[in-house]
Order: structure tokens, then sequence, then C-alpha cells
DNA sequence: TGACTACTATGACCGCTGTCATAGTGAGCG
DNA sequence: CGCTCACTATGACAGCGGTCATAGTAGTCA
């Protein structure tokens, strides 16, 4: 997940999603992400002519990109897949790095969506395009595990729209209380969508 | 609920939640909510002798509160209240905004957690309060419509949940699908709690 | 009248931010 | 050698942010 040894230009792309996770978009400032990559200052404005807003659209891009990958990955983990095996690994990803690393960290699509949706018209579209890629494979999956393909989609949205407002709460509360309830309820629901195929 | 006979005090502070809804904690200056609010600059340090800190945290808890007193306004518009019914109203008060008046401004206490989890513990203390006093009246209601006690907290945090993550992704899409699709997945679910009483 | 209090009014300060300008390094290569 | 190109290194700048200091006004109470 950390890999140091990418290109400064790579580094620097997953930094500063690391510090807008942490901190929102405003409080990230480019020196901050330039010595959090361990790259020269002047690499910046190199590799990001476009400011800013270049590097924070990447980063964006950088994490919806990493979250729909992930999906193959939670499937691969699950030796019988279902939908609610499917989110409560996604949901766990997010349990066990609070539990083992603390709270300091949100989505930072969220936080882009939240800090530039009105401000920076092209980071509000990277977020919707994160959304999109993060979604995407999901409802495929969902589909695969015998989903109806068309409550894949819907199922899917609802599923991370849970997330990241399970998400907030916990960050807020310091507590996993609400990602683990979001769990417990949805499971059930989730499984129950898909068709019997016994 | 745009009280201008308020005095100067109370409308800085709905003005400061105002802002912080739109561009996030960090983007929102001092003199910027003194100016929507009508207010003198001056009397932002007599009011609000703890700062920007104090300001916004009160910010977060008025946004609390609000939401809060909406469940019992939501119940009362419901001439047959059920759980399912009390949350497509919650959505909808979203989605009227939204198609109205546009995709400016998402929720306060999502843009507090966000900007100052990890920054400012009091802030991070006012959005977790803030969420609670949210939650509470939530469950309430869900006992009361015959939601086994056990199940009301819960359920509770999957409509808060669902609601916030689908607030950002409308957001971020300048659509209001995700807001409508969990009603649609979420309704029904959430109506099956509720002990058949007939 | 004379405090005393509540509130308003400004101007200044300092730190920080994104960005630009300019120059420097150093490998590759003909 | 000299040229090019990718990258690095700094310093400056202009703007804005929150906060403080200081002074002013207005109303009230004794």
């Amino acid at each position: 997940m950390a890999q140091s040894e990418r290109g400064p230009r790579e580094r620097m792309v997953f930094s500063a999603a690391q510090l807008i996770r942490r901190e929102g978009v405003a409080a990230t400032g480019m020196r901050e992400v330039a010595a959090h990559a361990g790259a020269p200052r002047g690499s910046l404005q190199h590799y990001f002519p476009g400011g800013k807003e270049q590097l924070v659209n990447e980063a964006v891009g950088w994490a919806g990109r990493y979250a729909g990958n992930r999906v193959a990955r939670f499937l691969a983990a699950l030796d019988e897949p279902t939908p609610g095996g499917l989110f409560a690994e996604m949901v766990r990803q997010w349990t066990d790095e609070y539990e083992a690393a603390g709270f300091a960290g949100g989505c930072p699509v969220a936080a882009a969506t939240v800090d530039c949706a009105e401000s920076t018209e092209s980071t509000r579209e990277a977020a919707a395009a994160a959304f999109a890629t993060w979604t995407g494979p999901v409802a495929r999956a969902l589909t695969d595990m015998g989903v109806p393909g068309e409550r894949s989609g819907p199922l899917a949205t609802l599923m991370i729209s849970a997330l990241e407002g399970a998400i907030l709460i916990a960050r807020a509360e310091r507590d996993v209380r609400a990602l683990t309830t979001v769990v417990r309820e949805l499971v059930p629901v989730l499984d129950a969508a898909a068709v019997k195929a016994d």
C-alpha cells in the first residue's frame, strides 16, 4: 500500500491523497505534500503545471481507482462470495484501519467533495468520476453474485452511501460503532437481494 | 428558516453554518461570516472570544439541533407515520433543496468532521454531539412507530449514514439520483422493522 | 453628571499559501 | 565539447487568514 519505490510524481499524488484524507483539501499545503512525499519542492510545478487543482484532482482519481481495484481483492478473499460478504469486507477495511491506526483519516473523495464541490468545478467532476469508478466494480460484482441487473446499481450506491456516512460518524465519534452497525443492518438486506441459486 | 430578525450573535452562528455547508470550514473566513450575517466585524471578537473554533463549534451545534428538531416536524407531516415514511421525509428535504436551489450546500456537520476531526478536537466533539442530537429523536420516533427498542438506535444510525453518504454523492454528481436511490432501497427495509400492529 | 457596561470600528501584524521567475544541475548524446 | 532536456533549487511576491490592540459610541444606572 505504501510503496515508496515509485516515481516522485506518483509519490506526490499518493501523499496528497493521504494528507487530504486527514486534514481536508484546503488545509493541505503544496509544500506539505512535497515534504511528505520526500520530493523536492521544485518538482511540484514541473509535474503539476496545473497547480494545486491538478494535484488534488489526480489524488481524487487515484483514490477512486484504488477503491475500485480493492473490490476484486475483497471478492477473492471470500470463499463464498455474497453481496453482504462484499459489503462486510469493504467496511472491514475501515474498521481495521481505525482500530489499528486511529481515526486520523477519512475518505479523500468525500473530503474533496465537501471542500471543492462548490468552489472548483473540475474537482467536483473528479469526485463524481471517482465515485463512478468505485460504484462500477461493486455493481458488477453484485450482478455476478446473482443480484438482478436492474438492482445492482442502486444497491451499490446504497452500499457506498452507507459506508461513507458511517465513516463520517465513526471519525466524529472516534468509534467504529457506526461502521459495525451499518454492516449488521445491511448484510441481510443485501444477501436477500441475491437470487437463491442453491 | 432564514429569520433575519434575530440577534446579531445568532445570525452569525447561522451564517457560519450556511457558509461551512457550501465551502467547508477552512475556506470559510471570519470576515466572510460577519459580512454574510450583516453584522459588524468587531462583534466577532466580542461574541466569540474563543475565535473561529468557538464559532464553528456553535454552528455545528446549531445544525445538530436543527436536524433533531426537524424530526418532529417530519412526523407531523405524515398522516400515517412509518419508519420508511420518516426516512423519505428526511431525504426529501435535501432533494427539494437541490432541485430548487442547486447543489451548493452539503451537511455542515459532515464538513466540520472532514475538515476538523483530526486537527481540532473540540470541533470533533461538537460534531459527535451533533450526530447524537440528531440520531436521538430519530431513534425515539422509530420506537414510537413500533420498532423494537434494541433496533431503533442501529436503524437510526443506518438512516443517517445512508443520508450523509447520499448527500456527498449527490453533490459530487450534481444529481439527486443517489438520494432517491437510498430512499427506494431502504424504505421497505425500514418499514419491515416495525412490528405489525394492525 | 459620571461611571460602567455592551457593543462597534479599524488598523495593524504575522504567518502561511499558491504561484511565479530565475537559475542551476546533470545525464544523454552527437 | 556543447547542446538539449528533464528535473531541481530558491527566493520573492502578493494575497488572505485569524487575531490582537486600541479607541470609539451609546445606553443605563446611581
